[in-house]
Order: C-alpha cells, then sequence, then structure tokens
DNA sequence: TATGAATGAGCCTTCATTCAT
DNA sequence: GATGAATGAAGGCTCATTCAT
C-alpha cells in the first residue's frame, strides 16, 4: 500500500467515523438512547451494521464518543473565552457565550439536559461532566472574586444554577421561552459593578 | 359477599397497589424507565408479574402513575402555601418550601429532574407538566409584583430557573453540593426588600 | 334447605348455566375460541371469573359444551322431520330444513364451518359430529333409495357435499349469497323424481 | 461485496426462506394458527427466532406468506387449464383438476379450509380469496352456458359448492373418504351433455 | 475492509387457572 | 356458593452483538 494510499484510506476512515458520530448525535437526540437501535444508526449513516463495530466497540461506547465530541467542541469555546477584558466583561462573556452556544446547537443541550442525569451517563461520563462543570463554577467565582462580591464561591454556584436552569427550561420550550429577555435581564444583574471595578 | 370481606379487598388492593408503586419509583429512579423492566418491578415487590397488569394496564401507564403521584403530592403542599404572610415572606416560604421537599424526597426530583425532557415524558405528562410550572411562575410573579420589582415576569422565570438549576445541581449531587448555605445566600437576595413592603 | 329452596337453587344454576353457554357461544363465533378469553366470557355473563370454574371444569369443556348444546338442538330438528311422506317429500324436507336453519341460527353455523377440522375440535367432538354426519348421510341414501337413485350412498353422499359446500359459501357471505335461487335449483333437481316415486 | 457473495447470500436467504415457509406452513396445518407458536416455527425449521423476524414481519406477515404462497401456485394450475377443448371437456378438466389438486397437497387443502372463515383471515386475504373463487366460478358458468343449462350462474354456484363441500369432506377423513368413486360419479352428471355439444 | 445473515437473551404482555376469604 | 386477587407459564417481538464470507 502506498502511502497516498494510506492516506486516502485514513480520510476516508475519519469521514465514516464523523458520519456515525453526527448522524448518532442527532438519533440520540431525537428518540433517545434506548429508543435509538445500532441499526437505525448504521442504515442512516449509509455503514454495514458490522462495519459499525469497527469504529465503535460496542453502543455505549458510541454514545460515549458523540457526547465526548459535543462536550469538547464546546469547552474549546469556553476555554477560548480569555481576553483583556474586565472581570465584570468576562462574566457577561461567559453568560452570553452560554446562550450562544445552547441557541446554536440546541439539539446537543436537550440531549445533554435530558440524560446527563442517568446512571450510565454518570458512570461512563462522570469525570468529564465534573471537570467541565468545576471549570465553568471556578472561571465565575474568580471573576465574581475580582468584582468583590461576598461568598464568591456560593455565588457562583448561584450563577450557575441560574443559567442552567435557564437554559434547561429553554431547551424543554425553544420555541415559547424568551431567552432574549432573560438573558438581557441576568446580565444587568451583574452591571451594576461594572463602574466599581472595571 | 359480605361487606366485610369487600373492606379486606378494598385494603389489601391499596396495599399492592401502593407497594407497586413505591417499589416502581424506586427502580426507575435507580434505572431509569428503560432500563427497569417490569418483571424487575414485580419481583422487588414480591409479587407476580401478572398481578401487576391486574393493577396497571401497562408499563406506560405505571410509569405515569408513578410520577402523577409524586406530582400530585408536591402540588398539595405548594397549593396549601397560603398563609397570611407579607409577599417576601411568601417569597421566601417558596423557596425554602422547594427546598425542603427535595431534602424530603429527593429520590422523586432525581427521577423528575431525569426524565422530563424525555420525548415519552413529555407526551404523557406535558400538560400537568405544564400546569405545574404556570402555577409557581404565577406565584412568583404574583409576589414579585406586590414587593415592587420590575418585569415581575421575567423574573419570576430567573427566579425559578435558579431554584430549578439549584434542585437540579443537589439532586446530581446531594452527598456533596452544600444546599444551606446556597438556601441561605439565596434567601438573602430577597431579604433587603423586606423593609419597604412589609 | 327445604326442598323448595334446593328448587329455586337449582333453577338459579340452570339460568346461569345457560346464559354462560349464550354468551359464550357468541362471544366463541364473534372472536374465534383462541381470541375469546374466559374473563371475557365471565364478565360478558355478569359472572365471577370464579364461578364459571364452578360450572365448566376448564375452557375446553366449556367449548365442547357450547357446540355440543347447538349440535343437539340441530340434531333435534333433524330427528323430529319424520312424518308421513313421500320419499321426495322427505329430500325436500331435509334439503329445506337445512337451509332453514342455517337462516335461523347463522351464528352458529358460522361457528361450526370455522371450527369443525381445528384439532382440538377433532379430538373433542369427532364422536358427536361423526354420528351426526352419518345420521343425515343414511337419512339421504335411505330416501334417494327409495325413489331409486343408482349408487345411493355415492349420491348421498354429493348431496351432502353440496348442501354443506352451500351452507359453507352462505355463512361466509350471508349478505350477498343468493341462497334463495340456489335452494329453489336444487329442490329442483329432485322433482322429476316426484312423479314416478310418490 | 463482490458479486458471487452477493449471489450466495441471495441463494442463503431463499434457501432459509423457503425452509420457512414449508416448516411453517405443515406447522399451521398441524396445529392452526392460534396453537403454532412463531418459537415452534423457529425451531421447527433449525432457525433462531430472530431470524424469523429478518425474513418476515411478523406472526401474521408469515401466515399471510404461507397461505399466498400456496394459492398462487393452484391459481397457476387453474389459469394454465385453457386448451382447445370443447366445453364439456372443460368441464370435466376443472373438476378432475380440483380434486387433483387437493390429492397433491392435501396440507394445504386442509388448512386452507380450516382457516377460511376465521375473522383474520377474511380481513387479510379477502381480496385474493375472492378473486379466486370469483375465477372459478365465472370459468364453470361460462362453460354451463356454453353447453346450453338453464341459469349458468345458479348451476355454476351449485357446482362449486358440490366440489367444494366434497373437498372438504375428503380433508377431513381423506384415508376413509371415497373420492374416486364420488369424483367419477360427478363428472358423469355432466357426461349426457357430451353427444349434443362436442 | 466490508457485509448482513444469524444468534439468543430479554422485554412487555396475556391468559387459563387456583385459592384464600 | 361466590368472589376476584394472585400466579406463572408462554407468547410475540426487538435488538446488541458476532462471524462466516
Amino acid at each position: 500500500m502506498t502511502p497516498r494510499q494510506r492516506d486516502a484510506n485514513q480520510a476516508r476512515r475519519e469521514a465514516s467515523y464523523n458520519k456515525i458520530l453526527n448522524v448518532a448525535m442527532a438519533l440520540f437526540v431525537q428518540h433517545g438512547y434506548d429508543k435509538t437501535s445500532v441499526r437505525m444508526i448504521a442504515e442512516t449513516a449509509n455503514i454495514s451494521l458490522g462495519l459499525l463495530y469497527n469504529y465503535f466497540d460496542n453502543k455505549e461506547a458510541l454514545f460515549k464518543a458523540v457526547i465526548l465530541h459535543s462536550l469538547s467542541t464546546i469547552k474549546g469555546i469556553y476555554y477560548g473565552l480569555e481576553a483583556m477584558l474586565s472581570p465584570v466583561e468576562k462574566l457577561e462573556n461567559l453568560i452570553t457565550t452560554s446562550f450562544k452556544i445552547v441557541r446554536q446547537d440546541p439539539h446537543f443541550w436537550r440531549l445533554f439536559h435530558r440524560i446527563r442525569m442517568q446512571p450510565m451517563v454518570m458512570e461512563l461520563l462522570e469525570a468529564e461532566i465534573a471537570e467541565f462543570r468545576d471549570f465553568i463554577i471556578n472561571k465565575l467565582e474568580e471573576n465574581l472574586q475580582q468584582i468583590g462580591v461576598d461568598a464568591p464561591r456560593t455565588e457562583a454556584r448561584i450563577l450557575f444554577a441560574t443559567v442552567d436552569g435557564i437554559i434547561g427550561h429553554y431547551v424543554y420550550q425553544p420555541d415559547i421561552y424568551p431567552l432574549d429577555e432573560i438573558q438581557a435581564a441576568l446580565l444587568k444583574k451583574y452591571q451594576y459593578h461594572k463602574g466599581e471595578h472595571q
């Protein structure tokens, strides 16, 4: 096999892999984990059942890959937020970004909110999810502290819960929920610190 | 059949019914809807498989009954909150009660938070859940308005999201999550209105 | 227990028994043996499930009783046909009566045609059905012989098959099948013997 | 996948399919539809339960396939009867063929006579059966008319009922029933027209 | 590498039958 | 006698996974 062939193969493999991942995510979102059969995924991805098992050890592994894939994308966004901004602006940024992400990919967030407390998910992804959650909370705490808020860790938890709760309500009824309004109102709560600490 | 016999039967039926309901809830909580088999429920309840179907038409109906049972208990608590209190105290009451309920019955809340976005649940219980949610939001709005908060409906949504988010985080890790601290901090946010509107 | 009480009891028992029998037949006709549950029969008869088993050992026995009950009624009709008639008139009588019975009780005949070849029925009722069949064939043979037909037994079998076939087709589509016309045409075939042998 | 592989697969599929079909028919004949379990069919065919569902959507579909398979074979025979014969010979041919088919494949006919009046069958196969029945009756009518019989449609129905009745009695007791004799006698009835219309 | 036929454990549900009351 | 709660075997069907080709 020439190197070029190997590359072509590699590319094909990657394409198939991503195709499966995307299809699987869409189906998991639509029908849930248990109601989505592996056969369904393979067929929708135009791939033979056997081949799918060539890429993923089993359904659970595929599921985990789907979640981690989305999670890592999202993490990337948050991790890239660092910029030379005031604490208040950073807070704003975190909040705004959170809602922006949800708006861009409500599919995934709906899935995520739906399944994150399922026992299987908790076993499988506990570490990943915990890491992500802690990262966000730490970020919030850090900025709240710089703003001069009392008990910044507790406040960070509350803010995180607020944002998370809003997202949950939004993805439950994306067509009805007045996310814009709520986002604006929430941001306003942290504006009055602007003058003091900028 | 003598009346006494009928009564005895009635009692037995009720006992079996409740037994099943409780066991089912515990198992649904622990393993989720799909991973909990009807057989499992029957065995755990020390009941024959057939008998279960004597009380519930099918698995879905049992599930629905489990949810509605808890939901109605909880609704009862909220609906009974009316008392001659100031708006601020009523708000406090709503928040405090929410956390108290969760503490008392974390089982149900974990289940509820886990499954409320599943397609099946949304179909089955959409109306009930919507009614409950609206009731809470309306209550919050009413009191926030009386306190004199601007945009009380939006604030109500935010507060509701905050409480809901906190509950979600608490039931995810009930042993670790500092619920007391957070509850206190949250209440404090609404205290400063006390002097003005009492 | 006084004799009068015993009689009243006896009467009640008989009433219940017949009720079950009738209800069972109607349901067997409508849904078939396997698709008719014992519970269904008990409920339709306004009788407790347990009581039904007081009257019949099991479902099969009930089914057998249903069939035998109808069969004996029908047999009664045929056995009572004897009258001082000419052979041709007796033949006419047999044919006419057969169709009359079917018209009066298409329920049973539909059931009968449907189930008489089922293995269970064949085991259960072989003797009864054979006796009935032989009785009819013998009757036909006897009269055909008196009319002077050649090979009267064979002719009897053919005539029996014809009548049976017509009945089968009639009960398959009672609303469409032109039974009157066919009955008339069939009778005509045996009319030409009238002058000769009366 | 190479063409050879695809062919091999195709052949294997067909083999399995036919195996199931044959086994299912034999079992349906022997025990009836309801008393024949899918598991039983799979085991008798030396096939896994799951594989059966690879070929047939469900039990009903399998049953339907069984019936249609035999029905189409039989239809083929009748449809192919056309030849340059006199009407009388054609009639003879129809009758003779009917009995020949039954003798060759008593399995199917027993099944067919047993189940054709079951509600499910009537729904499932009404159209097919009606078409077949009408075809036969029309054929008979056509030839009876050419022979010069009065009311040929009515006569056709009677003849059809006779043949059908005989077949029913034959398949009920194939070992005892004197089919040869009866066939001969029946044919003789249509012989006397021979001179006139040939 | 890719296919899809084949497997079999397990799921939900029904139903004839029994038996304590 | 009368009730209906309780049993459990059996049925139809799905689906993750394996493996010969």
